[in-house]
DNA sequence: ACCTGAACACCGTTCAAGT
DNA sequence: ACCTGAACACCGTTCAAGT
């Protein structure tokens, strides 16, 4: 039961040094903190970070509550650890899909990242309350904005109003996430931002 | 110590019934109801939703944490309460203020609600799970939308654009208090947005 | 009608004890 | 090094009991 994935023979590799298993302890512990991540993941974008308690969270990922604790110092920490993680994905995703109109791309994005508003309101309240979740969103705008400035200045926006637009464009994005709207209502309101705010 | 609001002589009326002070316990009832809701508002604003529990908020009140529930039916109620008057005392000094140029009147907005973003961040958070916040929301963006469509119509933005811009201005102040600016970085955005988005 | 104290089922987190 | 069960101080809410 204890050891469960080490002691079958099929997890046994040639690695293995018998009675310390030097390469096979540190790869099992990032499995593990991802599995922790992955069930973090599901349960706060699911039913929000409140809701979702770290004994949900544990029991999802197969372990104890008490476990995580060897894991992640709190509970914030493992939201941090959960939205890097979506963020990641999706700016991975994002610069494979570099070469169309900026209009398609940010409605790609916020279509990306409806499903994670509960993430969003949770970075926002627990910024007031976690240096660690406000560092963290701080980083997050900071990264998006260069990425945006760079598109925008390619679309013709004057280098003086580079900043506020891409601010404006940023606070827009997040809150549509918050308030949710169909796919024509984002379109309206996405085509006719940047219509306006890009200079031709 | 019980009723002791009305069993002081100072505080016995004129229309006070012996046996049955018809008149004093409607009042009071709503005295008492003001006063957990002031209690409220000011834990809620300065700690957030979360961090104010129901017995911080009844202790502040100088009542039991039970008694509040004599007058709502659960947390999201009060919080429901405490926004709703927050929003009409902020509206009824909005109305008062009315001719002034758009861009103050917006700046001063987003100045007077500055100090309530953990409301708005609780009432994102809460609307997810509550009926009764969701629908606040919904109608407050509503009664929001109504007054801004007629100051954009009057600041010369045309017929088919006024849905839009005016969700685009409301997105954009609703972001603007949870993401907390100096009073120089909010009017360059304002100034930027209105300029670009009403025609002129 | 209004208010209370005790209780309920939770929560995030800690810690001594195990392997 | 890693994991657990029991415990701690809370939480929102309920309810029988008081006035």
């Amino acid at each position: 039961m204890l050891f469960k994935n080490r002691s079958t023979a099929l997890n046994v590799d040639q690695d293995t040094v018998v009675g310390v298993p030097r390469n096979r302890l540190p790869r099992d512990r990032v499995e593990k903190r991802d599995e922790i991540v992955s069930s973090a993941t599901a349960l706060f974008t699911d039913s929000g970070y409140d809701q979702a308690s770290m004994t949900r969270v544990a029991h999802h990922a197969g372990v104890t509550p008490t476990t995580i604790y060897w894991y992640f110092p709190d509970k914030d920490a493992v939201l941090v650890a959960v939205v890097s993680r979506v963020l990641q994905t999706v700016l991975d995703r994002y610069l494979e899909l570099e070469p169309s109109p900026l209009d398609e791309r940010i409605l790609w994005v916020v279509d990306q990242l409806q499903s994670y508003h509960r993430l969003v309101d949770a970075v926002h309240t627990r910024s007031a309350f976690s240096t660690e979740v406000d560092e963290w969103h701080n980083g997050f705008h900071a990264t998006v904005g260069e990425l945006q400035e760079k598109a925008l200045a390619e679309a013709g926006v004057p280098e003086d109003e580079l900043a506020p637009v891409s601010q404006i464009l940023t606070l827009v994005i997040e809150s549509l996430l918050t308030h949710p709207r169909t796919d024509d209502e984002r379109r309206v309101i996405v085509d006719l931002l940047l219509r306006k705010l890009c200079a031709q």
